[in-house]
Order: structure tokens, then sequence, then C-alpha cells
DNA sequence: CTTGGAAAGTCAACAAGACTGACATAAAAT
DNA sequence: ATTTTATGTCAGTCTTGTTGACTTTCCAAG
């Protein structure tokens, strides 16, 4: 059950952090900042007819240059359809290159063109510039605290994900 | 570490959390991290035949007893067509009452009945659960931190929706 | 070597949930 | 009396998720 009653400081530390008020304001601040979150490259991407989707899958091919289709699945949470009608139409104008891959046929190797870098770094840099008032805002403890936060509440593959270091091209 | 060029220091204090690499981190923690946010409510939702966006309507009727439905578009950040569609699911369903307003009647106050208080029970209890964990496992100083960064990324819009005392019934 | 299964990717069709636009009704405000 | 506001509805579109069926490629067991 809920522990909507007594603070209760049972090991002499203050516990009130964890009462169901508290949780549901952090509830809510994750609700009403991850808009704000996507509202600026939402803004962008409407200029060039992507969504929300094509900025991830951006991203993501930007981050890790050569990933395979496979990979990337894994790090957005999507199924193979849906990635791929993204993927079909980041190709088809341009922006994205599939490389079939060379120990194995079966695999494409995904890599942003020029263009898709140029669009790449239009949006992050409208992404980062929000995010760099607010940490600039708070400074640098709470923006420890908040990347805590956000790694405690991934699951165990996003979090997998979320620390990978960058691999290469192979 | 990577970083060989100078930490630039220009105030004194340490500015290397306001790299791009660092604010590409925390993009990637908040979209990381909001996937897990909304898995165990999905999960639930499944079972119900409702979405997402039933569950951001329960919540904040509840949250705010007696909303008119103008006051819960401006908090949703949807259009009229789009709420009026999952409202119309949770009154037919049973789930929420709609009274016309007595002062004004043009408006509609909006109730969680007995069922939808216990829907609402049952998804705020999974997604608390989770960020109890998370909060339990990092501490309240980095709580802290969360909830600062996570209020200076909101719209200002947002920002006042989110800092609402709980309005009554009226 | 062949064959059968697994893996990677593609195509087609469908569903949820967002959107816009147009319109209707009732009530409040001017 | 007229206009504005709050709400609801119908129709149609778009994005992005889904499942199902299919092809190509790889690999391993017979």
């Amino acid at each position: 059950m809920s522990n909507g009653t007594k603070p209760a400081t049972p090991s002499g530390e203050s516990l009130l952090f964890l009462t169901d008020d508290q949780l549901r304001k952090g509830i809510e601040a994750m609700f009403f900042a991850y808009r704000g979150f996507t509202a600026d490259p939402d803004r962008i991407l409407e200029n060039h007819a992507y969504g929300r989707a094509h900025h991830r899958a951006i991203h993501f091919i930007n981050r890790s240059p050569g990933t395979t289709v496979n990979n990337l699945l894994s790090v957005l949470g999507v199924t193979k359809q849906s990635l791929n009608r993204v993927l079909r139409a980041l190709i088809e104008d341009g922006l994205v290159e599939s490389r079939v891959g060379t120990r194995d046929k079966r695999e494409r190797h995904l890599y942003l063109t020029e263009a898709g870098t140029a669009l790449e770094q239009e949006l992050s840099t409208a992404q980062r510039a929000r995010m760099r008032a607010a940490y600039r805002q708070v400074g640098p403890e709470a923006v420890a605290g908040f990347r805590q936060v956000l790694e405690a509440m991934m699951d165990p593959e996003m979090r997998r994900h979320y620390n990978q270091v960058r691999e290469g091209e192979r």
C-alpha cells in the first residue's frame, strides 16, 4: 500500500521526499518537462515534414555511425516495421545512407549523409539550448541529481543503452 | 578521461557539466527514462483497453476533482476533439462523471466515479512504485536536483500548471 | 552438399491518438 | 439583440505504433 499518512523517520533520516504527494509531484514534473524537452525539435521538424520518430532515428544514427537496423531497433524500442518506414523516408530523402554489411550481407549499416548531419545539428542545437539553460540555472549539483534519478528510473536494458560507450563502424 | 582540452573555469567554477557531450547525455537520459516512466501504467492500460491518453485524463481529474473540460485541455495541451474522444469513452464506461456547472451551465465539471478512482489507484500505485524505488536509491538531495532541472525545462505555461495549488470543486 | 531454421530486412494493412476544419447548441457577457 | 465563450460532434488527415506475410542471407545439422 502507499504511505500517505505519517512522515515517520525511522532511521533518523527524513523520508518526507518519499510521500505519495512528493512522488506525484515528481510524476507531473516528468510529464510537463517532457513536453518542453520535445517542443523545440518538434517545431523544427514541422518545417521538414518529419516527426519525432525521425528525430530519434537521426539522433542515434549520429551517436553510433554504422549501427545496424537491429541495433537501432533495440535502442528505440519499436518494431522493425515501424522503424523501417521512418528509415525508408530518410534514405529516400538522402539524409541517411544504408550500406549492406560486408561481414554479414543481411545487415544494413546506417550513416548520416551531409544533409542528415546538417538536420541533426539543427535539431540537437535547439534541444541542447533548452537543456543548457536549465542546467545553468540550477547548477551542477542539481544536474547530477537529475541524471541519477533518471538513470534509476530506466529499465535495465535502456540503462545498458544509456551507458553504452560510443561504438565504431566495425 | 577524454577531455584533453582545458577545464576553463572562467569564474572559478567548473562548467564541465555544460559541455555538448554532457547535454547529450542528459537528453538521452530523458528519452530512456521516460520510457520507464510510462512502462508500468502502459502495461496495466492494455488490460483495460485504454491508452496513455486516458491515463493522463484520469490523473488530472483525480488531481483536480471538478475541473472543467477547458481547464483539462490547457493542462494536457491537446485539442478538444482529441480530449473529447477520450472523455466520451471514460464517461460511457462509467469511470468519469460529467456534471453541468451550477454557476455556469455551459461548463462540465469532471469527477472520477468509484470505478474511476479504482483504476486511478491501480495506475498511480504502479507508477509511484518505480518512482519511489528510484528516489530511495538516490536520496533526497538528488531528488531535489531532479525536480529543479525538470521545472527549469518546462515551458512557462506548463510550469504554471505544475505549481498550481490543488483547486477545489468550487 | 543439401536442407531447414534463424536472423535481418521489407511490404501491406490496420489501429490509436494526435491534428484541422466546419458546424451546432446553450449560456453568459456586452 | 448580438457577440462571445464553453462544450460537443462529424469528417478527414497524419504520424507512429502494431501484426502478419514474405524475401534474402547466413549457418549448422544431417
